[in-house]
DNA sequence: TTCTAAAGCAGACAAATGTATGCTATATTT
DNA sequence: AAATATAGCATACATTTGTCTGCTTTAGAA
Protein backbone atom coordinates (compact mmCIF):
# COMPACT_ATOMS: atom_id res chain seq x y z
CA UNK A 1 0.00 0.00 0.00
CA UNK A 2 1.71 3.25 -1.07
CA UNK A 3 1.12 6.32 0.90
CA UNK A 4 -2.46 8.55 0.26
CA UNK A 5 -2.88 12.30 0.76
CA UNK A 6 -3.63 13.46 4.07
CA UNK A 7 -7.11 12.94 5.65
CA UNK A 8 -8.10 11.00 1.93
CA UNK A 9 -8.07 7.41 3.47
CA UNK A 10 -9.70 8.31 6.78
CA UNK A 11 -12.87 9.77 4.70
CA UNK A 12 -12.67 6.40 2.71
CA UNK A 13 -12.74 4.32 5.88
CA UNK A 14 -15.68 6.26 7.43
CA UNK A 15 -17.31 6.09 4.10
CA UNK A 16 -16.97 2.13 4.79
CA UNK A 17 -18.05 1.88 8.35
CA UNK A 18 -20.54 4.20 7.78
CA UNK A 19 -22.07 1.68 4.95
CA UNK A 20 -21.72 -1.38 6.65
CA UNK A 21 -23.52 -0.28 10.04
CA UNK A 22 -26.74 1.71 7.75
CA UNK A 23 -26.67 -1.85 6.32
CA UNK A 24 -26.68 -3.63 9.51
CA UNK A 25 -23.37 -5.11 9.23
CA UNK A 26 -21.30 -3.55 11.75
CA UNK A 27 -17.28 -4.60 10.55
CA UNK A 28 -14.20 -5.62 12.37
CA UNK A 29 -11.18 -3.54 12.72
CA UNK A 30 -9.65 -6.71 10.86
CA UNK A 31 -12.85 -6.39 8.22
CA UNK A 32 -11.80 -2.56 7.41
CA UNK A 33 -8.32 -3.58 7.58
CA UNK A 34 -8.88 -6.27 4.94
CA UNK A 35 -10.88 -3.87 2.97
CA UNK A 36 -8.40 -1.28 2.19
CA UNK A 37 -5.58 -3.72 1.99
CA UNK A 38 -3.60 -2.59 4.50
CA UNK A 39 -0.87 -4.92 5.77
CA UNK A 40 -1.25 -4.40 9.52
CA UNK A 41 -3.97 -3.68 11.48
CA UNK A 42 -2.65 -1.56 13.54
CA UNK A 43 -2.88 0.65 10.11
CA UNK A 44 -7.17 0.41 10.25
CA UNK A 45 -7.33 1.27 13.82
CA UNK A 46 -4.92 4.03 13.75
CA UNK A 47 -8.34 5.23 11.24
CA UNK A 48 -10.77 4.12 13.04
CA UNK A 49 -9.73 5.66 16.56
CA UNK A 50 -9.32 9.04 14.80
CA UNK A 51 -12.30 9.04 13.42
CA UNK A 52 -13.34 8.64 17.32
CA UNK A 53 -11.31 11.24 17.97
CA UNK A 54 -13.13 13.16 15.49
CA UNK A 55 -16.25 12.52 16.69
CA UNK A 56 -17.73 10.89 13.74
CA UNK A 57 -18.00 7.22 15.10
CA UNK A 58 -17.97 6.40 18.05
CA UNK A 59 -17.06 3.60 19.71
CA UNK A 60 -17.95 0.35 22.43
CA UNK A 61 -14.69 -0.15 23.92
CA UNK A 62 -13.15 -3.66 23.75
CA UNK A 63 -16.65 -4.85 22.11
CA UNK A 64 -16.23 -7.06 18.88
CA UNK A 65 -17.67 -4.77 15.86
CA UNK A 66 -18.01 -2.30 18.44
CA UNK A 67 -18.29 1.13 15.99
CA UNK A 68 -21.13 3.02 15.79
CA UNK A 69 -22.50 5.90 14.34
CA UNK A 70 -22.69 8.69 16.90
CA UNK A 71 -26.87 9.77 17.43
CA UNK A 72 -26.29 13.22 17.33
CA UNK A 73 -28.62 13.50 20.41
CA UNK A 74 -29.01 10.89 23.19
CA UNK A 75 -28.98 7.32 22.41
CA UNK A 76 -26.81 6.05 19.16
CA UNK A 77 -28.73 4.86 16.18
CA UNK A 78 -32.54 5.26 16.47
CA UNK A 79 -35.02 2.52 18.19
CA UNK A 80 -36.09 0.63 15.42
CA UNK A 81 -38.82 -1.65 16.23
CA UNK A 82 -41.48 -3.76 13.64
CA UNK A 83 -45.17 -2.48 14.28
CA UNK A 84 -48.02 -4.59 13.02
CA UNK A 85 -50.09 -2.91 10.48
CA UNK A 86 -53.65 -3.74 10.69
CA UNK A 87 -55.59 -4.38 7.65
CA UNK A 88 -58.91 -3.66 9.88
CA UNK A 89 -59.50 -3.40 13.41
CA UNK A 90 -63.21 -5.30 13.75
CA UNK A 91 -65.07 -3.97 17.00
CA UNK A 92 -62.42 -3.74 19.75
CA UNK A 93 -60.84 -6.92 19.98
CA UNK A 94 -57.23 -5.13 19.24
CA UNK A 95 -55.20 -7.96 20.45
CA UNK A 96 -56.16 -10.24 18.08
CA UNK A 97 -55.86 -7.70 15.02
CA UNK A 98 -52.44 -7.80 15.87
CA UNK A 99 -51.89 -11.34 16.04
CA UNK A 100 -52.25 -11.60 12.20
CA UNK A 101 -51.19 -8.15 10.91
CA UNK A 102 -50.75 -7.93 7.07
CA UNK A 103 -47.25 -6.17 7.67
CA UNK A 104 -44.64 -5.01 9.53
CA UNK A 105 -43.29 -1.35 9.21
CA UNK A 106 -39.99 -0.21 10.63
CA UNK A 107 -40.93 2.67 13.10
CA UNK A 108 -38.29 4.80 15.20
CA UNK A 109 -39.78 4.18 18.53
CA UNK A 110 -39.31 7.31 20.80
CA UNK A 111 -39.47 5.11 23.79
CA UNK A 112 -42.78 3.85 23.48
CA UNK A 113 -42.75 -0.58 23.94
CA UNK A 114 -43.71 -2.34 21.03
CA UNK A 115 -46.49 -3.56 22.02
CA UNK A 116 -48.16 -0.17 22.32
CA UNK A 117 -47.87 0.49 19.09
CA UNK A 118 -49.72 -0.50 15.52
CA UNK A 119 -49.87 0.87 12.20
CA UNK A 120 -53.32 1.10 10.12
CA UNK A 121 -54.01 2.52 6.74
CA UNK A 122 -56.71 5.67 6.52
CA UNK A 123 -59.58 5.17 4.80
CA UNK A 124 -61.85 8.05 3.60
CA UNK A 125 -61.32 11.08 3.32
CA UNK A 126 -62.59 12.60 6.49
CA UNK A 127 -58.92 14.40 7.80
CA UNK A 128 -57.72 15.90 4.70
CA UNK A 129 -57.61 18.93 6.27
CA UNK A 130 -54.68 17.55 8.42
CA UNK A 131 -53.05 16.35 5.82
CA UNK A 132 -54.04 12.67 6.45
CA UNK A 133 -55.64 11.40 2.91
CA UNK A 134 -57.07 8.29 2.27
CA UNK A 135 -54.45 5.01 1.80
CA UNK A 136 -52.03 7.06 4.26
CA UNK A 137 -50.57 5.16 6.76
CA UNK A 138 -50.92 6.38 10.81
CA UNK A 139 -48.85 4.76 13.14
CA UNK A 140 -50.88 4.56 16.84
CA UNK A 141 -49.82 4.45 20.05
CA UNK A 142 -52.23 2.55 22.48
CA UNK A 143 -53.69 4.36 24.77
CA UNK A 144 -57.44 4.85 26.34
CA UNK A 145 -57.85 8.45 26.84
CA UNK A 146 -56.50 11.72 24.85
CA UNK A 147 -56.50 15.36 25.32
CA UNK A 148 -58.30 18.01 23.14
CA UNK A 149 -56.35 18.46 19.79
CA UNK A 150 -54.93 15.14 19.87
CA UNK A 151 -55.44 12.69 16.84
CA UNK A 152 -57.60 9.87 17.64
CA UNK A 153 -58.06 6.12 16.47
CA UNK A 154 -61.69 5.56 18.07
CA UNK A 155 -64.03 3.53 17.67
CA UNK A 156 -67.42 4.17 16.08
CA UNK A 157 -69.79 1.87 15.16
CA UNK A 158 -67.86 -1.19 15.41
CA UNK A 159 -65.37 0.42 13.04
CA UNK A 160 -62.14 2.08 13.75
CA UNK A 161 -61.81 5.81 12.52
CA UNK A 162 -59.47 8.81 12.59
CA UNK A 163 -60.49 11.63 14.39
CA UNK A 164 -59.52 14.95 16.15
CA UNK A 165 -60.44 14.68 19.47
CA UNK A 166 -61.77 17.20 21.52
CA UNK A 167 -63.46 17.36 24.89
CA UNK A 168 -66.23 19.46 25.62
CA UNK A 169 -67.81 20.11 28.98
CA UNK A 170 -70.27 17.94 30.79
CA UNK A 171 -68.83 14.89 30.09
CA UNK A 172 -69.20 14.93 26.16
CA UNK A 173 -66.64 14.64 23.82
CA UNK A 174 -66.69 15.19 20.20
CA UNK A 175 -64.91 13.13 17.46
CA UNK A 176 -63.86 16.36 14.93
CA UNK A 177 -63.09 15.74 11.23
CA UNK A 178 -60.80 17.65 9.49
CA UNK A 179 -62.93 17.81 6.36
CA UNK A 180 -65.58 20.47 6.35
CA UNK A 181 -67.65 17.95 4.11
CA UNK A 182 -67.80 15.67 7.72
CA UNK A 183 -70.12 16.33 10.42
CA UNK A 184 -68.54 16.42 14.00
CA UNK A 185 -69.30 13.08 15.94
CA UNK A 186 -71.01 14.07 19.42
CA UNK A 187 -70.46 11.76 22.21
CA UNK A 188 -70.47 10.79 25.98
CA UNK A 189 -67.38 10.57 27.24
CA UNK A 190 -68.67 7.09 28.66
CA UNK A 191 -69.59 5.53 24.89
CA UNK A 192 -66.31 6.64 22.99
CA UNK A 193 -63.66 4.21 22.82
CA UNK A 194 -60.27 5.31 21.97
CA UNK A 195 -58.33 2.85 20.88
CA UNK A 196 -54.66 5.13 20.89
CA UNK A 197 -53.35 8.38 19.59
CA UNK A 198 -51.57 9.02 16.14
CA UNK A 199 -48.05 9.68 16.59
CA UNK A 200 -46.68 9.60 13.05
CA UNK A 201 -48.57 9.47 9.45
CA UNK A 202 -46.59 7.87 6.56
CA UNK A 203 -47.61 7.92 3.04
CA UNK A 204 -45.67 5.98 0.04
CA UNK A 205 -45.94 7.32 -3.43
CA UNK B 1 -34.21 -19.13 35.76
CA UNK B 2 -37.46 -21.51 35.90
CA UNK B 3 -38.57 -23.41 32.77
CA UNK B 4 -40.80 -21.26 30.50
CA UNK B 5 -43.65 -23.21 28.06
CA UNK B 6 -42.29 -25.10 24.53
CA UNK B 7 -40.88 -22.57 22.49
CA UNK B 8 -42.26 -19.51 23.96
CA UNK B 9 -38.40 -18.59 25.15
CA UNK B 10 -37.49 -19.08 21.76
CA UNK B 11 -40.06 -16.42 20.62
CA UNK B 12 -39.00 -14.08 22.69
CA UNK B 13 -35.18 -14.67 21.69
CA UNK B 14 -36.27 -14.58 18.35
CA UNK B 15 -37.98 -11.07 18.35
CA UNK B 16 -34.89 -9.60 20.73
CA UNK B 17 -32.35 -10.71 18.12
CA UNK B 18 -34.63 -9.42 15.06
CA UNK B 19 -35.22 -6.00 16.94
CA UNK B 20 -30.94 -5.82 17.42
CA UNK B 21 -30.43 -6.88 14.09
CA UNK B 22 -33.15 -4.13 12.66
CA UNK B 23 -31.30 -1.54 15.14
CA UNK B 24 -28.27 -2.13 13.26
CA UNK B 25 -26.31 -3.27 16.68
CA UNK B 26 -26.11 -7.64 16.24
CA UNK B 27 -26.04 -9.28 19.60
CA UNK B 28 -23.28 -11.70 20.47
CA UNK B 29 -24.19 -15.15 22.04
CA UNK B 30 -23.80 -13.52 25.79
CA UNK B 31 -25.65 -10.76 25.23
CA UNK B 32 -28.64 -12.74 24.02
CA UNK B 33 -27.59 -14.95 27.22
CA UNK B 34 -27.61 -11.46 29.50
CA UNK B 35 -30.56 -10.54 27.74
CA UNK B 36 -32.79 -13.15 29.24
CA UNK B 37 -30.83 -14.04 32.71
CA UNK B 38 -29.87 -17.94 31.26
CA UNK B 39 -27.05 -18.90 33.24
CA UNK B 40 -25.24 -20.85 30.93
CA UNK B 41 -24.07 -19.39 27.69
CA UNK B 42 -24.97 -22.53 26.04
CA UNK B 43 -28.57 -22.15 26.61
CA UNK B 44 -28.72 -19.07 24.50
CA UNK B 45 -26.64 -20.28 21.67
CA UNK B 46 -29.15 -23.35 21.80
CA UNK B 47 -32.13 -21.26 21.10
CA UNK B 48 -30.15 -19.35 18.59
CA UNK B 49 -29.18 -22.73 17.02
CA UNK B 50 -32.58 -23.78 17.04
CA UNK B 51 -34.06 -20.72 14.92
CA UNK B 52 -30.94 -21.24 12.53
CA UNK B 53 -32.62 -24.72 11.81
CA UNK B 54 -36.07 -23.33 11.58
CA UNK B 55 -34.98 -21.26 8.73
CA UNK B 56 -35.73 -18.06 10.79
CA UNK B 57 -32.35 -16.79 11.12
CA UNK B 58 -29.08 -17.57 9.78
CA UNK B 59 -25.26 -17.33 10.71
CA UNK B 60 -21.67 -16.57 9.90
CA UNK B 61 -20.29 -18.96 11.43
CA UNK B 62 -17.01 -18.35 13.29
CA UNK B 63 -18.04 -14.92 13.09
CA UNK B 64 -18.65 -12.40 16.01
CA UNK B 65 -22.15 -11.44 15.94
CA UNK B 66 -22.82 -13.60 13.16
CA UNK B 67 -26.72 -14.03 13.14
CA UNK B 68 -28.77 -12.59 10.79
CA UNK B 69 -31.80 -11.93 9.45
CA UNK B 70 -32.56 -14.30 6.29
CA UNK B 71 -32.40 -11.39 4.08
CA UNK B 72 -33.84 -13.46 0.94
CA UNK B 73 -36.77 -15.07 -0.09
CA UNK B 74 -38.46 -14.69 2.94
CA UNK B 75 -41.04 -11.53 2.83
CA UNK B 76 -41.13 -11.90 6.49
CA UNK B 77 -38.87 -8.56 7.93
CA UNK B 78 -38.99 -6.02 5.51
CA UNK B 79 -35.80 -5.00 4.15
CA UNK B 80 -35.02 -2.36 6.94
CA UNK B 81 -32.12 0.27 6.34
CA UNK B 82 -31.65 3.27 7.80
CA UNK B 83 -31.12 6.35 5.61
CA UNK B 84 -29.65 9.56 6.21
CA UNK B 85 -31.70 12.95 7.44
CA UNK B 86 -30.17 15.58 5.95
CA UNK B 87 -30.54 19.46 7.91
CA UNK B 88 -30.38 21.34 4.21
CA UNK B 89 -28.69 20.37 0.63
CA UNK B 90 -26.72 23.48 -0.14
CA UNK B 91 -26.17 23.68 -4.08
CA UNK B 92 -26.49 20.39 -5.29
CA UNK B 93 -23.26 18.74 -3.62
CA UNK B 94 -25.68 15.80 -2.31
CA UNK B 95 -22.71 13.73 -1.28
CA UNK B 96 -21.13 16.08 1.30
CA UNK B 97 -24.95 16.73 2.88
CA UNK B 98 -24.59 12.89 3.10
CA UNK B 99 -21.88 12.77 4.89
CA UNK B 100 -23.16 14.51 8.30
CA UNK B 101 -26.76 14.32 8.49
CA UNK B 102 -28.51 15.54 11.15
CA UNK B 103 -30.15 11.73 12.32
CA UNK B 104 -31.28 8.68 10.33
CA UNK B 105 -34.64 7.43 9.92
CA UNK B 106 -35.61 3.52 9.39
CA UNK B 107 -36.88 2.96 5.96
CA UNK B 108 -38.82 0.02 4.20
CA UNK B 109 -36.28 0.29 1.42
CA UNK B 110 -37.68 -1.71 -1.13
CA UNK B 111 -35.68 -3.14 -4.02
CA UNK B 112 -33.49 0.52 -3.62
CA UNK B 113 -29.85 0.80 -2.70
CA UNK B 114 -28.98 2.00 -0.12
CA UNK B 115 -27.02 5.12 -1.08
CA UNK B 116 -29.70 6.11 -3.15
CA UNK B 117 -31.88 7.07 0.01
CA UNK B 118 -32.04 9.97 1.95
CA UNK B 119 -34.47 12.09 3.59
CA UNK B 120 -35.19 15.65 3.79
CA UNK B 121 -37.55 18.00 5.52
CA UNK B 122 -39.51 20.08 4.28
CA UNK B 123 -39.70 23.54 4.63
CA UNK B 124 -42.55 26.06 3.75
CA UNK B 125 -46.17 25.87 2.89
CA UNK B 126 -45.94 25.14 -0.47
CA UNK B 127 -47.10 21.52 -0.92
CA UNK B 128 -49.83 21.54 1.51
CA UNK B 129 -52.66 20.69 -1.73
CA UNK B 130 -50.35 17.25 -1.41
CA UNK B 131 -50.74 17.20 1.72
CA UNK B 132 -47.26 17.81 2.65
CA UNK B 133 -46.99 20.22 5.39
CA UNK B 134 -43.89 22.25 6.75
CA UNK B 135 -41.79 20.62 9.11
CA UNK B 136 -42.94 17.17 7.33
CA UNK B 137 -39.63 14.76 6.33
CA UNK B 138 -39.62 13.19 2.83
CA UNK B 139 -38.05 10.24 1.83
CA UNK B 140 -36.26 10.84 -1.33
CA UNK B 141 -34.68 8.29 -3.87
CA UNK B 142 -31.92 9.76 -5.86
CA UNK B 143 -32.69 10.20 -9.61
CA UNK B 144 -31.66 13.08 -12.33
CA UNK B 145 -34.71 13.16 -14.49
CA UNK B 146 -38.61 12.95 -13.21
CA UNK B 147 -41.25 11.68 -14.74
CA UNK B 148 -45.11 14.71 -14.94
CA UNK B 149 -46.79 14.04 -11.80
CA UNK B 150 -43.73 12.89 -9.84
CA UNK B 151 -42.89 14.73 -6.55
CA UNK B 152 -39.06 15.56 -6.67
CA UNK B 153 -36.94 17.67 -4.89
CA UNK B 154 -34.68 20.29 -7.07
CA UNK B 155 -32.29 22.38 -6.76
CA UNK B 156 -33.79 26.02 -7.67
CA UNK B 157 -31.66 29.13 -6.60
CA UNK B 158 -29.05 27.17 -4.75
CA UNK B 159 -31.89 25.22 -1.86
CA UNK B 160 -33.53 22.55 -2.45
CA UNK B 161 -37.20 22.85 -2.48
CA UNK B 162 -40.30 20.31 -3.12
CA UNK B 163 -42.34 20.55 -5.64
CA UNK B 164 -44.82 18.75 -8.41
CA UNK B 165 -42.45 18.24 -11.75
CA UNK B 166 -44.32 18.73 -15.14
CA UNK B 167 -42.72 18.20 -18.53
CA UNK B 168 -43.70 20.81 -21.22
CA UNK B 169 -43.10 21.06 -24.75
CA UNK B 170 -40.56 22.79 -26.36
CA UNK B 171 -37.74 21.66 -23.53
CA UNK B 172 -39.65 23.62 -21.34
CA UNK B 173 -40.45 22.26 -17.62
CA UNK B 174 -42.81 23.47 -14.68
CA UNK B 175 -42.09 22.60 -11.30
CA UNK B 176 -45.28 23.09 -9.66
CA UNK B 177 -46.38 24.05 -6.02
CA UNK B 178 -49.62 22.32 -4.48
CA UNK B 179 -51.13 25.95 -3.01
CA UNK B 180 -52.91 28.20 -5.09
CA UNK B 181 -50.95 31.00 -2.77
CA UNK B 182 -47.46 29.90 -4.58
CA UNK B 183 -46.66 30.76 -8.57
CA UNK B 184 -45.34 27.49 -10.43
CA UNK B 185 -41.97 27.69 -11.68
CA UNK B 186 -41.15 27.81 -15.58
CA UNK B 187 -37.27 26.91 -15.97
CA UNK B 188 -35.75 25.00 -19.45
CA UNK B 189 -35.10 21.38 -18.86
CA UNK B 190 -31.61 21.87 -19.29
CA UNK B 191 -31.28 24.35 -16.11
CA UNK B 192 -33.25 21.96 -13.92
CA UNK B 193 -31.44 20.13 -11.27
CA UNK B 194 -33.46 17.27 -9.93
CA UNK B 195 -31.56 15.42 -6.64
CA UNK B 196 -34.57 12.90 -6.48
CA UNK B 197 -38.27 11.75 -6.48
CA UNK B 198 -40.19 11.55 -3.12
CA UNK B 199 -40.84 8.04 -2.38
CA UNK B 200 -42.59 8.97 1.22
CA UNK B 201 -43.62 11.50 3.53
CA UNK B 202 -43.72 11.23 7.33
CA UNK B 203 -44.93 13.40 9.70
CA UNK B 204 -44.45 13.20 13.69
CA UNK B 205 -47.17 14.21 15.10
C1' DT C 1 16.90 22.90 7.59
C1' DT C 2 14.60 20.63 11.64
C1' DC C 3 10.48 19.19 13.71
C1' DT C 4 6.10 17.06 13.98
C1' DA C 5 2.14 14.69 12.71
C1' DA C 6 0.23 11.37 9.67
C1' DA C 7 0.40 7.00 6.98
C1' DG C 8 1.78 2.61 7.24
C1' DC C 9 4.05 -1.93 8.80
C1' DA C 10 5.20 -5.94 12.13
C1' DG C 11 4.40 -8.80 15.75
C1' DA C 12 2.42 -9.89 20.03
C1' DC C 13 -0.97 -10.11 23.83
C1' DA C 14 -5.45 -10.27 26.07
C1' DA C 15 -10.19 -9.96 26.06
C1' DA C 16 -14.38 -11.09 23.77
C1' DT C 17 -16.85 -14.47 21.63
C1' DG C 18 -18.24 -18.77 19.16
C1' DT C 19 -18.18 -23.61 19.95
C1' DA C 20 -18.12 -28.14 22.29
C1' DT C 21 -19.03 -31.79 25.78
C1' DG C 22 -21.48 -33.54 29.53
C1' DC C 23 -24.84 -33.04 32.88
C1' DT C 24 -29.96 -32.52 35.32
C1' DA C 25 -34.82 -31.97 35.12
C1' DT C 26 -39.35 -31.68 33.12
C1' DA C 27 -42.61 -32.13 29.85
C1' DT C 28 -44.66 -34.79 25.86
C1' DT C 29 -45.01 -38.80 23.19
C1' DT C 30 -45.07 -43.82 22.41
C1' DA D 1 -43.68 -46.98 32.09
C1' DA D 2 -40.24 -46.04 28.85
C1' DA D 3 -38.50 -43.20 25.30
C1' DT D 4 -37.69 -38.80 23.57
C1' DA D 5 -37.33 -34.07 22.97
C1' DT D 6 -36.95 -29.58 25.23
C1' DA D 7 -35.19 -26.21 28.69
C1' DG D 8 -31.53 -25.22 31.25
C1' DC D 9 -26.83 -25.36 33.75
C1' DA D 10 -21.58 -25.74 34.20
C1' DT D 11 -17.16 -25.68 32.43
C1' DA D 12 -13.72 -25.74 29.10
C1' DC D 13 -11.48 -24.63 24.75
C1' DA D 14 -10.31 -22.36 20.26
C1' DT D 15 -10.90 -18.63 17.34
C1' DT D 16 -11.89 -14.05 16.48
C1' DT D 17 -11.08 -9.65 17.47
C1' DG D 18 -9.70 -5.42 20.04
C1' DT D 19 -5.59 -3.46 21.81
C1' DC D 20 -0.67 -2.42 22.55
C1' DT D 21 4.39 -1.37 21.71
C1' DG D 22 7.75 -0.18 18.60
C1' DC D 23 9.36 0.81 14.18
C1' DT D 24 9.97 3.31 9.18
C1' DT D 25 8.75 6.72 5.87
C1' DT D 26 6.80 10.88 4.02
C1' DA D 27 4.42 15.37 3.85
C1' DG D 28 3.77 19.71 5.68
C1' DA D 29 4.83 23.30 9.19
C1' DA D 30 8.08 26.17 11.92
Amino acid sequence: MGRTPRGETREQVFAFVRDRLLAGRPPTVREVQAAFGFRAVQTARAHLERLVELGRLTVDRGRARGYRLPGRAGDDPPRTRLVPLLGRVPAGVLDEAVEDPDGYLPVDAHGAALDELFALRVRGESMVGAGILPGDTVIVRRQPTARTGDIVVALVDHDATVKTFVSRGGGRVTLRPENPAFDPIELDAEAVVILGRVIEVRRTL
